[in-house]
DNA sequence: ACTGCCGGGTT
DNA sequence: AACCCGGCAGT
C-alpha cells in the first residue's frame, strides 16, 4: 500500500509543482532552517518590503499611501536602523480593505492596531500609514467622491480583491500628524459619543476614507451598498456590539498594554490605533453594560483582570518571571493575555466562565464539543472549557485552539454551518462578539457565517446567544466551504492542506479571523503553520500564504525569543500584511498575523 | 455518485 | 506525532 501511495504521490506531487508554482509565487525557495534564528534585535531587520508594486491597486486610497513612506520616523528602535527598510512600505492592505465593507475604515484600524499592539514590533510599521493619512487628508475632499464612487463599486471590488494584494509593511510613523490628531479628536468624539468606550474603539483616526465611509458613522457600520464588498457587515443593532464598552477605561491601559515601552506615548498609536478596529464603526448601540476584562492567556492559568495593565502584571510577574521590571513592559505581555468583553447581561455567565476552573459548566448552552469530548492534552481541555464558557461573553478567548493535531486547530471563529458550535469547541458564533458585525460575504465557508441558520440566533447573528443547542452529534456539520480537493483537485493532492490530505477536516478555506475583525486585540487564533519550516504555508481564512523564507530571513524581531517576521502577499484575495512566527517546539506559533483584510492582529498560539 | 471527514489504524 | 484510510454520512 504505501508503495503504492507514494508512487502515487510523487507523481502527482511532481505534476503539482508545475501546477502550483502559479498559485504560490509568493513563495519562494526554502530556506534552510538557519533562516529561523532567533531573531536579533537589531540587525535583522532587513527589510522586509514586499514588493507589490505590481499588483494593481485596487484602491485609490493606496496610492496615497504607497507614497508616502517617509513617515516612518519613529521607528521602533529594532525598525529605525533599517530605515525605509522592510516594513516601511505601506501596507498595502488598504487595497483589500476597500473591497471590505470596512473600506479604508479598516485600514487603518489594522494599522494603528498593529501600531498600538506592538509597538516595539514591527507593527509600529504599520502605524505608518499616517503620514499617507496626511496626505489623504488633504486629498480628501477631492478624493470624496472618488471613495463613493469606490464604494458604489464596492462589489466589483470583490472580484477585483483576488487580483491585488500586496501588503507592505510599513513603518509606522511615530507621531501623529496634528492634522490626524485632530481628525483623531474628531472621529474619537464621534466615536466616543456614539460608542461608549472601548477598548476597541479608541478615537479612530479620521481617515480620508473613513470620513466618507458615513456608513458606520452612522449607527453601525451598516454595510452599506458599498460595504456591499460585502464581506464585512455591521449590524448596528445590537448593542452587544462588543466593542462597546468598557467600563474600564481601558483605553489607557489597554493601550498602554499595547504599546511598547519605546514608544509610549506618540500618539499615534493611539490615534492610529485608535482607530478603529471595526468595532468602532459601531456606534450606536453601545451599551454600558459592556464590560471588558482581561485574561491571561497562558497555559492553565486563565487569570481575568479587569484591567490591561493588572493583566499584564500578571504576565510578568507571574509567567514571565519578570519580577523586577513588573512595572516594565516591553509588550511581550500581549501576546499572553485576551481582552474579553463581556455583555453585563452575559457578564454572569461570562463570569463563572472566566474563573479559570470549571467553566465548562458554565455554558449550558454550548454542545459538547467534540473536544470536550475527545482526549485531549490537558491544556487544550483546560482552554476549551474555559473557553466554551466564554464563547457566549468572550469570545475573544476562544481564539485559543488547541487541537491535538495541528490540522484540527480550529479557527478561532469557526461556525459551522448553522450556527452550530462546532465540536472545536472554539466556534462560536461570530455574532457574539460582534452583533454589530456582521460578516456577510465571505465567499468562504458560508457556513460559517451564517449562524443565522439557527432559529436560535437571531437576527443576523447579532447576538450569539448560545449555540444553538442542536443535537448535533460529534459529527462535525459537513462544510460547506471550500476545499482543498474542490479547489485543487485530485491531481493535485499535494497542494491541499493536510487535513485534506488525511481525510479531516479540511481548514484551509475556514475564516479564522473572521473573529479577529472585532476582537482587535491580539488573538489566539486558530491559525498555524502547516509546518515546522519557515516556507511552509499557513492558511488563514480562505487563503493558504505562504512565508517567504527570505523576508522571514530577513525580518527578525525581537520578542524574547525567536521569531520571524514576515510581509506576505497572499495569493488570492486576502493578504496578509505581516505576521511572525516564532517556533514552538516544532511547530511554529504564530504570534500575530495581520491581514489587511480584516485589519486586525491576530495571535496564534499553537499547543501541542 | 461524490464529497467531507470521523475514528481509528499504521508508520 | 505524523500520516493514512475505511467507511459513514451529507449533498
Amino acid at each position: 500500500m504505501q508503495a503504492r501511495r507514494l508512487a502515487k504521490r510523487s507523481s502527482m506531487g511532481s505534476r503539482r509543482l508545475s501546477a502550483a508554482a502559479p498559485q504560490v509565487d509568493a513563495v519562494r525557495p526554502p530556506k534552510p532552517e538557519s533562516a529561523w534564528r532567533p531573531p536579533r534585535r537589531e540587525g535583522s531587520a532587513a527589510a522586509l518590503e514586499e514588493e507589490d508594486e505590481d499588483e494593481d491597486v485596487v484602491v485609490e486610497v493606496e496610492e496615497e499611501e504607497e507614497e508616502e513612506e517617509g513617515g516612518l520616523g519613529s521607528a521602533p528602535p529594532a525598525l529605525a536602523g533599517h530605515g525605509k527598510g522592510p516594513l516601511r512600505g505601506s501596507l498595502k492592505a488598504a487595497n483589500i480593505k476597500r473591497e471590505m465593507t470596512f473600506h479604508a475604515f479598516q485600514q487603518e484600524d489594522v494599522k494603528s492596531d498593529i501600531s498600538r499592539k506592538l509597538p516595539d514590533q514591527q507593527f509600529l510599521l504599520f502605524t505608518t500609514k499616517e503620514e499617507d493619512l496626511k496626505t489623504a487628508e488633504t486629498k480628501k475632499l477631492n478624493r470624496a467622491h472618488e471613495y463613493e464612487k469606490e464604494n458604489t463599486r464596492s462589489v466589483c471590488l470583490l472580484e477585483q480583491k483576488r487580483k491585488v494584494v500586496s501588503s507592505n509593511i510599513d513603518v509606522p510613523p511615530a507621531r501623529k500628524s496634528l492634522e490626524e490628531l485632530d481628525m483623531d479628536k474628531v472621529t474619537a468624539a464621534m466615536v466616543l459619543t456614539s460608542l461608549s468606550t472601548s477598548p476597541l474603539v479608541r478615537s479612530p483616526p479620521v481617515r480620508p476614507n473613513e470620513s466618507l465611509n458615513g456608513s458606520w458613522k452612522e449607527g453601525g457600520f451598516v454595510p452599506s451598498s458599498t460595504s456591499s464588498s460585502g464581506y464585512w457587515s455591521w449590524n448596528a443593532p445590537s448593542d452587544q456590539s462588543n466593542p462597546s464598552t468598557p467600563s474600564p477605561p481601558l483605553s489607557a491601559d489597554s493601550f498602554k498594554a499595547f504599546r511598547t515601552p519605546s514608544q509610549p506615548d506618540d500618539g499615534i498609536d493611539e490615534g492610529e490605533t485608535s482607530n478603529l478596529l471595526f468595532d468602532e464603526p459601531i456606534p450606536r448601540k453601545r451599551k454600558n453594560s459592556m464590560k471588558v476584562m482581561f485574561k491571561c492567556l497562558w497555559k492553565n492559568c486563565g487569570k481575568v483582570l479587569s484591567t490591561a495593565a493588572g493583566i499584564q502584571k500578571h504576565i510578568r510577574t507571574i509567567h514571565l518571571g519578570r519580577v523586577g521590571e513588573s512595572d516594565y513592559s516591553d509588550g511581550e505581555e500581549d501576546f499572553y493575555y485576551t481582552e474579553i468583553r463581556l455583555n453585563t447581561d452575559s457578564v454572569a455567565d461570562g463570569l463563572s466562565s472566566l474563573s479559570p476552573v470549571s467553566p465548562s459548566l458554565a455554558s449550558p448552552p454550548s454542545l459538547p464539543t467534540q473536544e470536550a469530548i475527545r482526549p485531549e492534552t490537558s491544556c487544550a481541555k483546560t482552554e476549551t472549557k474555559v473557553m466554551t464558557p466564554l464563547s457566549r461573553s468572550a469570545p475573544t478567548n476562544l481564539y485559543l485552539v488547541h487541537t491535538d493535531h495541528a490540522y484540527q486547530a480550529t479557527p478561532p471563529v469557526n461556525i459551522p454551518g448553522s450556527a452550530k458550535f462546532t465540536p472545536n469547541g472554539s466556534s462560536f458564533s461570530i455574532s457574539w462578539q460582534s452583533p454589530p458585525v456582521t460578516f456577510t460575504g465571505i465567499p468562504v465557508s458560508p457556513t460559517h457565517n451564517r449562524p443565522a441558520g439557527s432559529g436560535e440566533q437571531k437576527q443576523s447573528h447579532t447576538v450569539l446567544s448560545s449555540p444553538p443547542r442542536v443535537a448535533f452529534g460529534l459529527r462535525k456539520p459537513r462544510g460547506e466551504g471550500k476545499k482543498c480537493r474542490k479547489v485543487y483537485g485530485m491531481e493535485n493532492r499535494d497542494m491541499w492542506c493536510t487535513a485534506c490530505r488525511w481525510k479531516k477536516a479540511c481548514q484551509r478555506w475556514e475564516q479564522p479571523f473572521f473573529a479577529s475583525i472585532w476582537s482587535w486585540k491580539i488573538l489566539t487564533a486558530s491559525v498555524h503553520l502547516e509546518s515546522a519550516h519557515l516556507n511552509c504555508s499557513f492558511h488563514l481564512g480562505l487563503q493558504c500564504f505562504h512565508i517567504d523564507p527570505a523576508l522571514s530571513s530577513t525580518q527578525m524581531w525581537d520578542l524574547r525569543r525567536p521569531c520571524v517576521t514576515a510581509m506576505q502577499k497572499d495569493s488570492g484575495n486576502r493578504e496578509i500584511s505581516l505576521f511572525q512566527v516564532a517556533p514552538a517546539r516544532r511547530k511554529y506559533r504564530l504570534l500575530w498575523c495581520l491581514l489587511s483584510f480584516t485589519a486586525r492582529i491576530c495571535s496564534a498560539d499553537y499547543i501541542e
